[in-house]
RNA sequence: GCGGGUGUAGCUCAAUGGUAGAGCAAUAGCCUUCCAAGCUAAAGACGAGGGUUCGAUUCCCUUCACCCGCUCCA
């Protein structure tokens, strides 16, 4: 598997496809720039996904699957928003992190989330630590403060301990304290700051009052507009709000790939629905993004759906699903993510009406501050929604699929990379490396060749690339021998070729390779570009 | 952020304390009548910075990037 994706990899790179942001500097981490034949590629994902959700969607007919019909509008928000947006959806809290490393363990921990207690016992005062909490955390200090002290069960009673299990927060020196995981004090390195989100400063002045964030996810722009897309688009739920954009999250390690960058863009969508509902939308919804990927070539074993356990559910969610994908660099058996769908309640709109939401049993209610105050305050707009037909009011819920461009294309690139042999002109066989894109995602979608560079042929195959390249993509080659010209296209993934022969010359027709099978049909000159939108098409 | 590995041409690889060769690809031309043929020409690299040295791609240090394992992944 490891030598496929070198393979993928290499081919992505030789043929223009990805390459490393800044590398003529040496690179930078979690940073990837599309190539010329990349560029098309990601682009014809976004626009798959943006005309079969939102441009070709029929709002008169429920699609199948689909409670009733519905409505599908779009939106572009901006990257940089309202630093409090951040606050009230839980990002804020959650991406500022602070992490403590142990020397000794080599071990990181989140700050907050080591307890301990501070013990006396035999002539010295130290604080014992465990990431356990309540009496199991108390068993445990218990247990590792004996067996650093050298002493039996039997001697737990000569433990002073002071106090209860507070968090690690509370210990200002760490030189006394026993790490999670080690066997000496003092081996945790001070709290360090993990900012996940990447800051800016709005304005000249680069003060705090100005700092704001790039968003890590777009979905935040879709809430805080719902009202005005409401006002002023006559939509009426059900409804979804599609927003394509990039987001940037300050990854801690970005790996495999373009897999987790640091800037990447998402295709979201918000699907706003009656609360009693929403369980049967998010079953269509499920089944619908599933379907998509499907449809565009990922249909084999290495993709699949998977439902969250419950324990594995976000703090607002009642219920997730993730479509993954075996890409090669994962171990065998193991799937990444492309794109979570999940049902997300009415915590969203809620949470920039009120504030910042946490759980509190099976409710979500405003989380306060020591003041007793909204800890982070909401927008005290009213974001309720008020049914003309059956005459009530209520928040929506929300299902959000929200799907990773950049995971998809290197789905598609990955699903699409092809070896097969193929006899060359001595008939001896020959490795041929080629691209099975749906054709739908080829960044080329036909090429045109005359076979040899005389007798004319040049000069018909010219007028036949520019008949088509009004309407398609289309690429023009005349150098070369014609079997290196359909390798070339095959590596780029380009589904058909056109090829001008001397029977051209005779009866006005053209043959038509087909780049999986290499079958080649002959076509009038004057279909060729009726030609190509019927296999386009699949018509 | 830790540990291990790697870094020479677009790709795959050589060699060397005295400034580097090849195959394939790519470019130009010739030739070519259906799956990377052939000939000719020209072009192209020691990741970056610093140190040792008369001289560093080679030795040392730092840094950047990639791979593997930890850690992290709302």
């Amino acid at each position: 598997m490891a030598v496929e994706m070198d393979k993928v990899v290499s081919l992505t790179k030789r043929r223009g496809f990805l390459f490393q942001s800044s590398e003529i500097y040496g690179g930078l981490n979690g940073f990837w720039d599309y190539g010329p034949l990349g560029v098309e590629l990601k682009r014809n994902v976004k626009e798959c996904w943006w005309r079969d959700m939102v441009t070709s969607h029929d709002e008169l007919a429920a699609p199948p699957g689909a409670p009733m019909p519905y409505e599908m509008t779009g939106l572009d928000s901006t990257i940089i928003m309202h630093p409090q947006i951040w606050k009230c959806s839980g990002h804020y809290d959650l991406f500022h992190d602070f992490m403590v490393d142990c020397r000794e363990s080599k071990k990181r921990y989140r700050h907050d989330q080591v307890n301990g207690r501070w013990v006396d016992a035999r002539g010295q005062r130290f604080f014992v630590t465990t990431q356990l909490g309540g009496t199991e955390g108390e068993d445990e200090t218990q247990q590792r403060a004996l067996k650093f002290l050298n002493l039996r069960a039997k001697d737990a009673p000569s433990l002073a301990w002071d106090g209860p299990l507070v968090s690690l927060t509370t210990v200002a020196d760490f030189s006394q304290v026993l790490g999670p995981d080690a066997k000496t004090l003092g081996t945790l390195t001070p709290p360090r700051e993990f900012n996940l989100m990447f800051k800016t400063y709005v304005g000249a002045l680069s003060g705090e009052e100005g700092a704001a964030f790039l968003r890590p996810e777009t979905a935040q722009g879709i809430f805080v507009n719902f009202k005005n897309v409401v006002d002023s688009s006559r939509v009426r739920v059900p409804f979804g709000i599609a927003q394509m954009g990039k987001s940037f999250r300050n990854e801690i390690t970005p790996r495999n790939f373009t897999f987790r960058s640091r800037e990447f863009e998402q295709m979201e969508i918000e699907f706003f629905c009656q609360p009693q509902s929403s369980p049967e939308w998010y079953q269509y919804w499920r089944d619908r993004r599933y379907r998509w990927y499907t449809e565009l070539g990922l249909a084999g074993e290495r993709l699949r759906m998977r439902e969250h356990h419950a324990e594995e559910l976000s703090h607002y969610s009642c219920g997730t699903a993730d479509i993954e994908y075996a890409f090669p660099f994962l171990p065998p058996g193991e799937f990444g993510e492309l794109e979570g769908v999940a049902h997300r309640g009415d915590f969203d709109l809620r949470s920039h009406m009120e504030g910042k939401l946490v759980r509190q049993g099976n409710d979500l209610v405003v989380e306060l501050g020591p003041d007793g105050k909204p800890r982070h305050p909401g927008s005290g707009r009213d974001l309720s929604y008020f049914d003309d037909f059956t005459r009530e009011r209520f928040v929506p819920h929300v299902i959000e699929p929200s799907a990773g461009a950049d995971r998809a294309t290197l789905a598609f690139l990955c699903e699409a990379y092809q070896e097969d042999s193929v006899p060359d002109e001595k008939g001896e066989p020959r490795t041929r490396v080629y691209l099975k894109f749906h054709p739908r995602l080829a960044p080329i979608k036909a090429a045109v060749f005359p076979l040899v560079k005389k007798d004319g042929m040049p000069e018909i195959a010219v007028d036949i690339y520019r008949a088509l390249k009004p309407h398609f993509n289309v690429f023009y080659d005349e150098k070369g021998s014609v079997g290196r010209r359909y390798a070339r296209q095959d590596e780029a993934g380009t589904p058909y070729c056109i090829t001008v022969d001397s029977q051209t010359l005779a009866d006005q027709t053209v043959t038509f390779r087909d780049r999986d099978t290499l079958e080649q049909t002959r076509v009038r000159v004057d279909d060729c570009v009726e030609e190509v939108r019927r296999r386009l098409t699949g018509n």
